[in-house]
DNA sequence: ATGGCATGAGAAAACGTTTTCAATCGATAG
DNA sequence: CTATCGATTGAAAACGTTTTCTCATGCCAT
């Protein structure tokens, strides 16, 4: 039996509602006032945020809906939400999907019955094309991935832009053979495969791609079955950074030298990037960025909901290191 | 105006009670049970959380009070941690207080507010000396640190075991001038010093350890200004995956040869360790065993909130790589 | 046939707030 | 001197559930 807003008010030798109003911004003497505060210190009242919640009708509250919390870009996204909001006076749910569709929904309606105020969802391409935003009950601000219809708030990486950057990096060091490896499950694999396929075919020069589940396993994997072959690359772009571990692993395990017998490029700066020799080349996502604007944008459409939709797209910079040297 | 079980009992022409029991586990009668749904599924129903926790005074929520979830001990610890809790049907509130004690006294009554059903916790060594967990409210388990005095439930690692073991594997390799890189704010540094400290000397030989803060960039930049000193080790033991990250790149901009002229070890198998060349050796901690063991015995605590307080002690498993190579 | 007794259902209380509504009071304007 | 107004305050309603109580019904044992 914890001490509740009634016991204060007993002490305080006041109403309910001035204790109400003097912990919230009402407006009551300052005599009172400092009856309420003492009375509060005294008992040791903590307000309770359920019954708070229910009663006003706004939870102060957003989701956080990413694939795996794990793969260092949503940490770094998820942290720079959180700071933003929790200064912002809101709370982060967050939520791994695995890139489960079946996750995906399941945690959609989570948040419709903790009636969050929003959400920030980097969704997977199958969720992402069939959501309706509209009928969900709050706004929601994409991340990552955008659906091609979703009409609402999204920041993203220009990544079609951001591929075919890497290609041609790697065509200027002298490369003509690339390689791809790409997620199966995200929009953002799609459009950097994209990417990566117009800069080679402006190159007239022949696409190999291969799609993979998500994970640094499935490339490794992939790339260790690919590298044997007659039809291995010279140069390979791996679509995130997970992904380019598992390059770096397997072409680590088959004591492969980079970049003399396979050239290395990537997505995400992640913090190993620089260390494993010779330096991994990639695009570093403004990860920090994302996650601030994503949340700026939620609280933006708090206040003004009827705001025409929003895409914020923003920039890569290439990194450019030892795993794509010039080409002897 | 979203729609409430009162909508959902008129539609369905019962009670609002038969409502809430058909959607519990109520006894209630397969016909009306069977109407209920009918009506539920009808008119999109959604259960209000807050409404539900305010009226059975109990959140099915916990907190996860970590000091940087970009640490990626801290990121699988989590995740492990959040699996188990959503399997058991509850929800996982994160709060990252950068080591700082301000911000985790803050959190701490956050989570009295929310009216937590517990929290798993890992303090500076400031708060978990200090913690009283009784006046809390609800049950505590530490993780990664405990307080010398706590007495509640922790998962934890044989700190000084671990270090001690990291220090005779460099000693069976051939190094003596060993250095030590510890955190300043953890006890975990702490212990894992005194390890240290203690198998030095056991050996007869000088510690010579430094202290920073818990960033990767404080140890870059200690161990930048340590090596041309002439008190520079032979081998260093960082005392965590962000401080051996410092380390690592450190030692990289100064073009020192590892381990020829500098041997690296330290904790937490994070996944570039196998990438950074020669490899890092370092102590492997069960991550998501701790998690998952933490979240459990919390779960336990709450069945039998008399039960002792329970201390599981979790062993590290050392991965020897290239960088602690036996000396020449 | 009658008195418990288990079962299923509804009415209403309760959870801890915020917010609306009405009331009191002092002061200022007419 | 009185009527009106603004500022504070308290009483009570409301938020959407769960849970306690009460009651009706049918069944079994006496």
């Amino acid at each position: 039996m914890t001490t509740s807003i009634k016991d204060v008010a007993l002490l305080a030798g006041v109403s309910v509602a001035t204790v109400s109003r003097a912990l919230g911004n009402g407006p009551v003497s300052p005599a009172l006032r400092a009856k309420v505060e003492a009375a509060v210190a005294q008992c040791g009242y903590r307000p309770n945020l359920s019954a708070r919640r229910l009663r006003s009708q706004h939870t102060r509250t957003v989701g956080l809906i990413v694939s795996d919390i794990c793969n260092p870009f949503f940490t770094a996204v998820g942290r720079a939400v959180e700071d933003v909001a929790y200064r912002a006076g809101m709370r982060v749910i967050l939520c791994n999907t695995d890139e489960n569709p079946d996750k995906e929904a399941m945690y959609l309606r989570l948040m419709q019955e903790e009636r969050v105020s929003g959400v920030i969802f980097a969704a997977t391409r199958a969720t992402a094309d069939a959501l309706d935003t509209a009928e969900l009950g709050f706004p929601v601000v994409m991340i990552d991935r955008a659906g091609a219809a979703a009409r609402c708030d999204a920041v993203l990486l220009d990544n079609r832009l951001a591929a075919a950057q890497l290609v041609e990096h790697l065509l200027e060091r002298g490369y003509r053979r690339i390689g791809g490896l790409f997620g199966n499950t995200s929009s953002t694999g799609a459009e950097r495969h994209a990417g990566f396929a117009e800069a080679l075919q402006r190159a007239g020069l022949p696409v190999a791609a291969r799609f993979v589940a998500p994970s640094a396993a499935a490339a490794q994997a992939e790339l260790a079955a690919w590298l044997p072959e007659e039809t291995a690359p010279e140069a390979l772009v791996a679509s995130n950074g997970l992904l380019l571990l598992g390059a770096a692993k397997a072409v680590r395990a088959a004591g492969v030298a980079v970049p003399q017998r396979l050239a290395l490029a990537g997505f995400d700066n992640d913090s190993w990037m620089e260390l494993a020799e010779p330096g991994m080349t990639v695009i570093e996502q403004p990860v920090e960025e994302i996650g601030r604007v994503a949340m700026e944008m939620l609280l933006e459409r708090l206040r003004q909901p009827e705001r025409p939709p929003r895409k914020v797209v923003l920039a890569g910079r290439l990194v450019a290191r030892g795993s794509s040297l010039a080409r002897a």
